[in-house]
DNA sequence: TACTCGATCGGA
DNA sequence: CCGATCGAGTAA
């Protein structure tokens, strides 16, 4: 058996806790020709509630932001600036929208690039994240002890605002120094 | 419909 | 520092 996260933890596990817990956990990717590649995951962003005002669904809910009202477990893909599909998995119950952006995976330092590196767009979004279909996250073992994660603020949201803002949302793997 | 601006990145 | 590049969201 694939060691595959279970829906029920990203549906009961609160946001910020989840992007903690989701560094060192490996992204599957298997592409169209049936290839498969697995990356693990060392920086993560945690976006929460209508009220945090870096999080899309600070609108309410529309067209895009609808996937992250329905259940966790599936992924949340949208473009910025026109040019970078970023990666995000939906997590919490249903009507509480909150989502994780996968920031960086071994290799790919970045959500453009995480997205680049496996070939990831919108034709993902609402898919199930917890099931080998085309992208899901399984744990391997991989145990990183607290010490060696780093938990800052979010990157590039200045226009949240100083609150939500200073939250240190943001976690990943400390560089060797 | 006409704006504005973005959970970024690569090049100058 | 700046341009790319397009769609979501707001205002009207």
């Amino acid at each position: 058996m694939r060691p595959i996260i279970k829906a029920k933890v990203l549906r009961t596990k609160k946001t910020v806790a989840l992007a903690r817990w989701l560094i060192g956990k490996h992204l599957v990717r298997r592409f169209p020709d049936g290839r498969e590649e697995a990356r693990m995951i060392v920086e993560t962003e945690a976006y929460h509630g209508e009220r945090d005002r870096a999080c899309h669904a600070r609108f309410g809910r529309t067209r895009r932001t609808e996937v992250m009202y329905g259940p966790g477990g599936v992924w949340y893909v949208y473009l910025c600036y026109g040019i970078h599909e970023m990666l995000n998995l939906v997590v919490g119950p249903p009507d509480s929208p909150a989502a994780i952006l996968i920031r960086g995976v071994e290799g790919a330092s970045g959500p453009g690039r995480v997205t680049k590196a496996l070939a990831i767009n919108r034709a993902l979004n609402a898919a199930p994240a917890t099931e080998p279909s085309g992208l899901w996250i399984e744990d391997r073992g991989v145990r990183w002890p607290p010490a060696r994660v780093e938990a800052g603020p979010r990157v590039g949201i200045s226009y949240a605002g100083p609150v939500w803002v200073a939250k240190k949302w943001r976690f990943r793997i400390k560089p060797v120094a």
